[in-house]
DNA sequence: TCTGGGGTCCTAGGACCC
DNA sequence: TCTGGGGTCCTAGGACCC
């Protein structure tokens, strides 16, 4: 027995450009794309003549010459998120936000005060339209999965509901590309042994999946093709990193200009840390070098933290570590990601210990650790403990 | 495709611990 | 001295999503 399509997964349409077009009334009905360099959202004007998100902005505008490009405007968007987020929150406490621009929401409580998942989502569509002023697509299903391709099948600004007896007839005829986690790289792996749509690949053993696609990538689509989906609306999830990053073209750069731009990108994003009161442990630097081949180098500090200091000589000496390599192939992007966030008041508090020098224990260790290893750390910590032991040799902290 | 910017999750090897 | 199995953490890379 099935449970009843409660899911909703709503998500706004051609959002960055939808924004664009309600805030300037001459945009309306005309092709516009955000973004010049590339295009980082398409009106479905512009994606009618081919305009595709991620595609080059020389490219978008062969295709249509007529298009209106406009710059991003990042803050307007984000308040028409915060506005139909509220929405989201009026209509079920059960929100899991995805994106910027899309969420699920659990309504199966809800029948008696607010009726049935379908009226819910007319509602929704309805009070996002008049009190945001922008279009919004919504699939309704048992699962989020379901819900999600029923939203994507019904754009634009569509409502469709896959109820719990159509699941199959929705499904199974779909591409496999419309699979939530089937990229190019996985379509292609699957068109190689004849699978293009989705019942095909439920038809599959899961072994072969798993020996095809990997384990969790392989149980994961295998199961959602066979209308498997246990995952709950989950209004608990919380950021597991933030990240900022800076395109460089391709002309050399200096290890001074590097400098200059890595520490404001950790400047701005240790700022995000302090005002959503998180903190941090590892600090990840991403390059893409002159050939645009990528690469990250990476650093855990023992301690979480949101100071600036900290966390930019750690990346001051990860970029320093990738010098010799940028000189040689060049570079064209550099990134810093925070990641393994925690919340600032589950870390303890800093105990103040003083060094001989002044430096500061665990600024000590951490050095420590970065030269010889965290056994090294283990041990210098018992020597430190042992009375017998007077002042313990340690390397130079700079 | 002459290539943004912000994220998530998984894999795999090595170090380390029990 | 050689050899286990299981688990966690760290690092690097890759696929995927909007």
């Amino acid at each position: 027995m099935r449970g009843e399509a409660s899911v909703l997964h709503a998500d706004l349409d051609a959002f960055y450009a939808s924004v664009e077009q309600r805030d300037a009334p001459h945009l309306r009905g005309r092709p516009v794309i955000v973004g010049g360099g590339v295009v980082l959202a398409a009106s479905y004007e512009a994606k009618a003549r081919g305009v595709r998100t991620a595609m080059g902005g020389r490219q978008a505008r062969e295709l249509c010459p007529d298009a209106i490009v406009v710059p991003p405007r990042m803050d307007a968007y984000s308040q028409a998120s915060k506005d139909v987020f509220a929405i989201f929150r009026d209509t079920t406490p059960l929100v899991e936000g995805l994106s910027i621009d899309e969420a699920f929401l659990e309504v199966g409580g809800l029948r008696r005060i607010a009726g049935t998942p379908e009226e819910i989502a007319v509602r929704l569509r309805a009070r996002v339209r008049a009190e945001v002023g922008l279009p919004i697509s919504v699939g309704v299903a048992r699962t989020k999965f379901l819900a999600k391709v029923a939203s994507a099948v019904s754009k634009p600004d569509g409502l469709l509901v896959v109820e719990p007896e159509g699941e199959e007839e929705f499904l199974l005829p779909l591409p496999v590309e419309r699979l939530w986690g089937v990229g190019a790289v996985t379509a292609e792996k699957l068109h190689r042994i004849g699978i293009r749509t989705v019942g095909q690949l439920a038809e599959l053993e899961e072994a072969t999946a798993e020996r095809l696609l990997g384990r969790a990538a392989g149980a994961h689509l295998h199961a959602l093709a066979r209308l498997r989906d246990p995952r709950p609306v989950d209004t608990t999830r919380r950021r597991g990193s933030i990240g900022s990053q800076r395109a460089l073209g391709t002309r050399a750069r200096t290890a001074d200009e590097l400098d200059v731009i890595l520490t404001q990108l950790l400047d701005r994003l240790t700022r995000r840390l302090r005002e959503h009161d998180r903190v941090c442990r590892t600090v990840v630097l991403r390059l893409r070098y002159g050939d645009y081949a990528k690469a990250t180098r990476s650093h855990s500090v023992r301690h979480p933290t949101d100071r600036t200091a900290v966390l930019l000589s750690v990346a001051r000496s990860l970029l320093a570590g990738a010098l010799p390599t940028i000189e040689q192939r060049g570079i064209t992007l550099i990134g810093i990601s925070l990641s393994q966030l925690g919340r600032v008041d589950s870390v303890q508090p800093e105990l103040p210990i003083e060094w001989d020098d002044g430096a500061r224990l665990d600024t000590v260790l951490d050095s420590v650790r970065d030269r010889f290893g965290a056994a090294s750390v283990a041990r210098a910590t018992q020597l430190g403990r042992d009375p017998g032991w007077s002042t313990p040799v340690l390397p130079e902290h700079e």
